[in-house]
RNA sequence: CGGGGCGUGGCGCAGCUUGGUAGCGCGCUUGCUUUGGGUGCAAGAAGUCGUGGGUUCAAAUCCCGCCGCCCCGACCA
């Protein structure tokens, strides 16, 4: 390949676009490889679809080496499909939708679950058939609320979506391990810093699921990692150390009059004064939610935390799904008189008939104090176990930076990153939908599990640069740089003539080369180009020519080295392929 | 959906307070100049001032409505 800036459709920016807050929009933009659209739709310019292409190869290949194929599915679905899983209106507004001219509904696939079950189930029937990988890569489109931060969270994006279909459990953690593995290479490749971070799918789902996240200030997913061990999840699923247990039994729970202490505050301020040692950490608060399952109603939740703690609604929220939750009403706890706000017990409740989940800090066996579900009274010494027992666990309290690693009690820091992968074991939610069976050696019929694993291919582009530029412009991994070198010739004598010499040379030991060959363009322009470009290797023929001298940079290091002309050719050679 | 900001040549902006018919930088075209760090000089091309209405002799500028975009939040298999 061999491009030249005389004749190449580029136009590159001095300055910032006004409407680029990330480094990854800034950069794109400026450096001509993409142009806005419409709100969270971008074109790409021929540099721009080289890099993205690049990426998508290196997907393709890690996938078909995982075993997978490669299909396509049109990225315009009718509704039907959709409505058998429910996704038409569970997915909301998020669904790009559109009518034909009958007024037959459509959509734009955000996803294709439903048509690679139906794909399988039409071509496969047998137990021998299986298991099976497919995969595509394809525009996606979400109508976002707000899309934002350009390339990064888009309206209409490249993804990269396979599925596992396996005949049993033992299959498909192999067909997850093939892709976990597969996603370690393809980010390896792409030269990103990333993590694999816990994300179960809820208490709820509970299958396994991990999410690759490219660290980052600008991204937008919060996880947590223990500065003692590789332990890394995402807030939704992390498991926090339960604090030890409490020696001994605990005397029998005791009912106090505790006047005016509505808050937890009010009430460890009270009884400390009453010469209790006791903090907040040691009261159990228990907050009153209401989840409502689709195109049901209401039900109210009770969540118990201790008391120095907050519930943290976004976790919960992404446990839950696709049930909703939000936080109770006065109107919904008019409902259950017995809960009296403020004095709330879980003592009560399994007798009342709510449900009560408590977060993995309240242990089996602790004792609490807790409400006594009358107005000005609490209860002490109220063990989980013997004076209530939850309906379940669930991770609810605000994680903070410090909380201790559930694996090896060390700290734990909080931080932020963009998700580029993601997998999970999805179970038979689609192959119970659609009915997806194979006859099994007895003749009865197997219902097929399967697994979804995703990678953002161009949101993979603007993870990399995040992670990868300078005030200078775009420093590109080797692996999916627009090209291996860019020969830069300046001056006013035989320089160009000499690039393009060398350039050919180099295409024709087979790396893929931009030549900068632009008449009357200043050597300053060229070299803030190259630098804005990042392609990570660049030849400069200029002054030295004359003497035989001619100058090999490097885009990250920023090193400089003068070389021989004659030795140009093996030099770029050794320096791309080292 | 709530809060904030902004719509003026391709891009980035000024002008609006105090109405008089549009300007700067970058880019683009032409000529000369320069050639290792965004050369210099000169001459040019290019704008329904988001949109509709109103006030006025006169509106980019004042008033009202609408539309769009960006940022923060809500939201985000």
């Amino acid at each position: 390949m061999l491009l030249r800036m005389s004749s190449l459709f580029l136009r590159t920016l001095r300055e910032d676009p006004a409407d680029a807050e990330v480094p990854s929009h800034k950069l794109l933009v400026r450096g001509g490889y993409v142009r806005r659209v419409a709100p969270g739709i971008y074109s790409w310019l021929p540099l721009g679809k080289i890099v993205l292409e690049n990426v998508a190869r290196v997907v393709r290949e890690e996938m078909n080496r995982a075993g997978g194929q490669e299909v396509l599915f049109p990225a315009l679905l009718p509704r039907e499909h959709y409505e058998v899983t429910g996704r038409w209106t569970e997915y909301g507004d998020t669904l790009f939708r559109l009518k034909d001219r009958k007024g037959g509904d459509y959509l734009l696939g955000p996803t294709h679950e439903e048509m690679f079950t139906l794909m399988v189930k039409g071509e496969y029937s047998s137990y021998k058939d299986y298991p099976v990988i497919l995969y595509q890569i394809q525009t996606k489109y979400r109508d976002e609320a707000r899309p934002r931060a350009g390339i990064l969270r888009g309206r209409e994006f490249v993804m990269k979506d396979s599925y596992s279909f396996d005949l049993d459990d033992e299959g498909l953690k192999r067909s997850y391990e093939l892709h976990r593995e597969a996603y370690i290479k393809i980010f390896d490749r792409l030269g990103l810093d990333y993590k694999m971070v816990f994300a179960t799918s809820g208490a709820m789902g509970g299958s396994a699921s991990e999410e690759f996240l490219a660290p980052t200030p600008t991204g937008e997913d919060t996880f947590v990692q223990c500065a003692g061990c590789d332990y890394a999840a995402n807030t939704e699923a992390v498991v926090l150390a339960a604090p030890e247990a409490a020696a001994g039994e605990a005397p029998p729970a005791e009912v106090l009059d505790t006047p005016d202490t509505p808050t937890i505050e009010t009430l460890v301020e009270l009884l400390r004064s009453r010469g209790m040692d006791i903090d907040a950490s040691g009261t159990l608060k228990n907050v009153v939610l209401k989840t409502r399952r689709p195109g049901e109603d209401w039900e109210l939740l009770v969540v118990g935390v201790p008391g120095d703690r907050e519930v943290d609604l976004d976790r919960l929220a992404g446990q839950f799904e696709p049930v909703e939750v939000a936080q109770a009403e006065p109107e919904d706890l008019a409902r259950q008189p017995a809960l009296v706000k403020g004095y709330i017990g879980p003592q009560i409740l399994a007798g009342l008939g709510v449900r009560y989940l408590v977060d993995p800090l309240v242990r089996p066996g602790s004792a609490w104090v807790t409400g006594a579900n009358e107005q000005d009274r609490h209860a002490a010494n109220v063990v989980r176990g013997r004076d209530f027992e939850p309906d379940g666990e669930i991770g609810a309290v605000e994680v903070r930076s410090g909380d201790r690693c559930a694996r090896c009690g060390s700290e734990l820091t909080i931080a932020r990153g963009i998700e580029i992968g993601h997998i999970f074991q999805l179970g038979r939610k689609y192959a119970d939908a659609f009915g997806l069976d194979a006859l099994g050696p007895d003749g009865r019929p197997v219902r097929i599990t399967m697994g979804s694993y995703g990678v953002g291919v161009s949101r993979a582009v603007a993870a990399v640069i995040e992670q990868s530029h300078d005030d200078k412009g775009l420093i590109w991994p080797r692996e999916i740089a627009p090209a291996d070198v860019h020969v830069i010739g300046t001056g006013k004598d035989n320089q160009i003539e000499v690039a393009l010499e060398i350039a050919g040379e180099l295409e024709a030991a087979g790396l893929r080369v931009l030549v900068d060959d632009r008449a009357g363009v200043s050597p300053g322009v060229k070299f803030t180009d190259a630098e804005l470009l990042g392609i990570p290797t660049a030849l400069v023929i200029g002054r030295g020519l004359a003497q035989g001298v001619l100058e090999l940079r490097d885009r990250a290091t920023g090193a400089r080295e003068e070389i021989p002309h004659a030795e140009a050719v093996a030099r770029v050679l050794a320096a791309v392929r080292s």
